[in-house]
DNA sequence: ACTTAGTCTGCAAGCGCTTGCAGAAAGCTG
DNA sequence: CAGCTTTCTGCAAGCGCTTGCAGACTAAGT
C-alpha cells in the first residue's frame, strides 16, 4: 500500500504537504498541488481512514442497533438510514441484536470502542440500564419508535394513538359499529398499547361501547393474529370490521377468516397497520396505515447529522405522519 | 476518554505493560495483570479500537455489499452474515448499492480505505472491471450467488438449474404435463438463465415437449408474474401448473389466477422458488424451493474467515443444497 | 526602502495502541 | 556459586495521518 510518506518521497515534499494537497487545504501552491494528485493517481494512492480518524477523532462511521435485519420493517427503516449516511460521507455498521438485551449493551459498548460518531438504535425497550448505557456514550444517539424522549433520548416515532384512531375512524366512517380490534403486546407502551387506546378513543368519539370480547391481545406475529381472529369470531354478535395492530396479524386474521368461510371484505373488513411489502402481496391487497418506514430511517440519520455536526435539535423528537392506504381489503374507499 | 496511558501513569507502569497485561500477554506478572485489570475497570477504560487496528493492520471488519437491504432475500441473507461476523469478533459495514454499478465500484473503494478485512460481495453481475475492481483489493472478497467461481473468486452459490429442475420434476410428478414457465432476466446468467434451463431439462427427462407459449420472461418482481401469467393463460391448451423463478412472480402469478377466475390449486398448481417470508404469508401457502438464505450468509462469512485468517480454501466454491417446501399452493403432496 | 500582510512549505508532535529488543530479576542446574 | 534459562518490565519506534507553529518567500501598502 502506499502512503503520503511514499508519495512525500518520490516528489521530494513533505508529508504534511502532500496532505494538505490532498486535503485540498488553501494554502498549498496550484503547481505542487497537482504534482501530487497525478502522483496520488499514479501511484494508485488510497488515504488511510484509520489513520485519518485516529488523529482527527472523527470516524465518519455510526453504528444501528437493530432487532431484526431479516424484519421488512426494520430492513425498510435501515434502508433509508443508510440512504443518507452514505450520501454524507458516512459508513454504517450493522448490529443485529434479535432482541437481545445483553447484546443491545455488548453493541453499545463495541461500537464506543470503535468510535464511532453516532448510534441509532432501534431495538427493545429502554430499561433503565440500557439508558444508562446510551447516555454515558461520548456520541450522540438517536432512537426510533423508541421511549427516548421521555429520557431526553433524542427520538423520531409516529403518534401510534392517533394513527390507530385513525384507522378505526375510517371503519367507523365505512358504517362498521362492530370493530373487533388485534392488540400488540399491551406491556409495550410505545406501540402495543398505544394502538390499543387510540382504538378505544376513535370507539368513544362515535358513541361505540367498548367490547373486551372482541378485542385480544397478540404478538405482532401472524400466528397471533389467525388466534386473536378466531377467538373474535367467536363473539356475538360477530365484528363486521378487525382491525389489526400490524399487517402480519392482519394477514394472520384474514387466513383465519377464510379458513372460517368468511369473505373479506364482504363479511369482514380487515385493515392493519404498518405497510410493508406485505400488505400488496396478500389477497385482497391490505388497506393500512402505512409508517413512513423509510422515512423514519432518514429523518432519525439526518437528526443524528445535526447532532454529529454539534448542533442542538430545535425539537428534541420528531413525529412523522403516516397516511391510510386504502386497497382492497375494506371494500369501499370511504369517505 | 481515559487511555493506556493513564492507566500506566496511575499504577506506574509503563504503557507497553498495561498493554500487555490488558491483552493477556503471558509474560506479566499475575498481580500486575490484576491490577491493571482493576484500573482499567475502575476508570472505566475501553480500547480504542481505530488504534489497535492501525498499529496491528487488522480491523476486525468486513464489508457488505448488497443490492438492496430492503429485499427480503438479501435481508435474511444478511441476517447470517451479521450472526457468524459477530460471533467471531468482526462487524460489518453495510454497503447498499441500490443495483448502481457505479456504486459498487465506489463501495469497493470506500471499503478499501477503511481497512477491512474482508469483503462479500452480493450485488448485480460481474462485469470486467466491477471483477478488476475485486482482484485488485488487499483484502479477501467472496460473492454470494455471483459466477465469481469463472473469475477466480471464492463464492457460494445453489445449484440453480438443478433446483428448478426440482422444482418442475415435482410438478410432473403430480401428474401435470402442461406447465407453465415465468423466467426471471434471461440475460442473467447467474440466475434467470440456469432457471430455465432446469426447467427445460426436466421437461425433456420425461418427454413433455417444450412450449414457448407457455414460457415468459419477467424480472422478479410481482408484476411481471401477473403479466407473465395473464399471457400464459392465454395459450391453448392452457396449463394446469405454473413454475415461477422466484415467489414474487409466483405470488403475482397467483393474483392474475385469480383474477381470471382461476382457483390455486384446484385450476392451476403454482410453484415459487427461494422461500422468503412472503410464501407463508399468501394464500394458499406457496409451495416452493427453499434457498438456504440464511446460511447462503454463515456459509459465505464462514469462507472469508478461513481466508482472512490466511487458509487456503479446500474448494473455492460451495454449493448449497435447496429444499422442496410443499405448502398447499400445488395441492397434493407429491409422491 | 521598510513594514505588514498573505502565501506556501517543513518540522515535529501527537492521535492510542503494539511489539521487537534489551536489560533486570528470579529460578534452575550441576 | 558460576552460568544458564525463564519471567517480567521498560524503552522506543512505528502504524498513517493531521495540524499548530515557525520560517521563508512574495506581494502589497505607505
Amino acid at each position: 500500500m502506499t502512503t503520503m510518506k511514499d508519495i512525500a518521497k518520490v516528489l521530494g515534499l513533505n508529508e504534511s504537504t502532500v496532505s494538505r494537497a490532498l486535503n485540498n487545504h488553501p494554502y498549498v501552491r496550484p503547481e505542487t498541488r497537482e504534482k501530487v494528485m497525478e502522483a496520488a493517481r499514479r501511484m494508485n494512492y488510497r488515504p488511510n481512514t484509520l489513520a485519518r480518524s485516529l488523529a482527527t477523532s472523527r470516524s465518519y462511521v455510526v453504528g444501528l442497533v437493530i432487532s431484526n435485519i431479516a424484519n421488512l420493517f426494520f430492513a425498510e427503516v435501515t434502508k433509508g438510514i443508510e440512504e443518507v449516511a452514505d450520501a454524507h460521507g458516512y459508513s454504517v455498521i450493522l448490529c443485529d441484536t434479535g432482541r437481545n438485551p445483553a447484546k443491545e449493551l455488548k453493541y453499545l459498548d463495541l461500537l464506543a470502542r470503535r468510535q464511532v460518531d453516532g448510534i441509532i438504535f432501534m431495538s427493545g425497550r429502554l430499561p433503565a440500564h440500557v439508558v444508562a448505557a446510551i447516555k454515558q456514550q461520548s456520541c450522540p444517539v438517536v432512537t426510533i419508535s423508541r421511549d427516548g424522549t421521555r429520557h431526553g433520548i433524542p427520538t423520531v416515532r409516529i403518534n401510534n394513538r392517533a394513527e390507530a384512531a385513525k384507522a378505526t375512524r375510517y371503519l367507523i366512517n365505512l358504517g362498521h359499529r362492530r370493530i373487533g380490534f388485534i392488540s400488540g403486546q399491551l406491556d409495550d407502551a410505545e406501540s402495543g398499547l398505544p394502538r390499543l387506546e387510540g382504538y378505544r378513543a376513535a370507539l368513544e368519539e362515535s358513541g361505540i361501547e367498548f367490547d373486551p370480547a372482541i378485542v385480544q391481545e397478540g404478538d405482532f406475529r401472524m400466528e397471533s393474529g389467525m388466534r386473536a381472529c378466531a377467538r373474535i369470531m367467536q363473539a356475538a354478535p360477530r365484528p363486521t370490521a378487525i382491525f389489526a395492530a400490524n399487517d402480519e396479524m392482519a394477514i394472520g386474521a384474514m387466513k383465519t377468516l377464510s379458513q372460517l368461510g368468511f369473505k373479506v371484505p364482504a363479511d369482514v373488513a380487515v385493515i392493519g397497520f404498518d405497510d410493508t411489502a406485505f400488505a400488496t402481496v396478500v389477497t385482497p391487497p391490505l388497506t393500512t396505515i402505512a409508517q413512513p418506514l423509510r422515512m423514519l430511517g432518514t429523518s432519525a440519520m439526518e437528526m443524528l447529522l445535526k447532532l454529529m455536526a454539534g448542533q442542538r435539535l430545535a425539537e428534541i423528537e420528531t413525529v412523522l405522519e403516516c397516511q391510510l392506504v386504502v386497497r382492497a381489503s375494506c371494500g369501499g374507499t370511504g369517505l
